[in-house]
DNA sequence: TAGATTTCTTAATCTAGATTATTGGCGCCA
DNA sequence: TGGCGCCAATAATCTAGATTAAGAAATCTA
């Protein structure tokens, strides 16, 4: 059963009767994902939030020069969408593919609009989320604005230390921002430093 | 009256019978801000949610060289708060001021939790206004992500097509992260080019 | 197992934008 | 009326990080 990752999720905001939870779980599709495996494309309507319980996903948009720019990775227990094509419903610019065989579980936005209404604490549960992913967007904000190349590969280090041996360095580099070339050369200094 | 603005801007999301309209109003401050008077300075916990209903507010930190990086303007019909003060209620980073003279109502996160309690309704509000935060938090992100100062400064022109004219240069310079003096320049070439 | 493809490193050169300094304009107010 | 503080413009110099190129190492594929 995959399901007990997002039950628990849930469970950290709003608590849910059995019948509730039930009638939720019963709404989730669910999808592997193998390694490169697009959930969905750039020129899509993007139909389904999904919350990841195996693997990783990453989310990201390519520039105008074919750069990838990554907005945000998902490893177990995160949610992840293109909020402005699901809010929308129109076609978004975000990419979003597996880095690694994963599996998601998918509630359609249709069925979460239901959701709000058959069981308005839903409405509390993704208010909470959506406030987690704000303060989190807007600290990453702040450190492209503040921070240089490599006080921003610390913040990474901090923030995902799970993902900096697993994730190969041109992901790292695409998401703070530089080059592959140049997060090489910041960690060959930062070695000879220790 | 200042408050038709901040009910009109509620309705866009919610229909409120007129007693939960009534007790909405009741339960917001009102306070007049003087050009470059704090209503809020890092280091304080963030303890209300304010509604910009006159006037023009920032919200900005200061980085380790003093430099100030802006997060956010709030003209008339905004939001703004140091959301991760507010939420976490632990002292803030954010500094708020007025950059002319202003008006804001004020909602406090004590009557803000218990409205939620008392007309869940205002859940749904949070939510949506706390979603479209975040689409535009994401879209800045990846605009400094991607794009380089000029077409950030364009970017800039036309998401606040109100502030070019009524904000010193400097502001603007701020908010899409170059130096004032490089502003100029880009601005000298931008009207050579017409 | 070889060959192909991708990943990482190093190094030389280049550039967008920062820094520093100088100037002139313009409002303020004693 | 003049002096003071703030703002914008211009220009010279400097630097963090990009670009380009090339080789080594690791991983995939047949």
């Amino acid at each position: 059963m995959p399901y007990h990752l997002i039950v628990q999720n849930i469970s950290k905001y709003i608590r849910l009767s059995p019948e509730e939870e039930a009638h939720f779980v019963s709404l989730l599709g669910r999808q592997h994902l193998k390694k490169k495996q697009f959930l969905l494309q750039e020129g899509e309507v993007c139909r389904h939030s999904a919350f990841v319980t195996r693997g990783c996903l990453r989310g990201y948009t390519l520039d105008s020069n074919g750069l990838e720019h990554i907005l945000q990775f998902a490893p177990p227990d995160w949610w992840i969408a293109d909020m402005y094509s699901l809010l929308s419903q129109q076609p978004g610019t975000l990419n979003i593919d597996a880095l690694e065989d994963s599996e998601v579980l998918l509630l359609s936005k249709k069925d979460q609009e239901q959701l709000y209404l058959d069981i308005p604490k839903f409405e509390r549960f993704f208010r909470i989320i959506t406030e987690n992913s704000l303060l989190s967007s807007r600290q990453r904000l702040l450190d492209s604005l503040s921070l240089n190349a490599q006080q921003r590969y610390e913040a990474f280090c901090q923030r995902y230390p799970s993902l900096i041996h697993c994730l190969p360095q041109k992901q790292i580099a695409a998401y703070i921002g530089v080059t592959p070339e140049f997060l090489s050369k910041m960690r060959a200094e930062l070695l000879r430093k220790k």
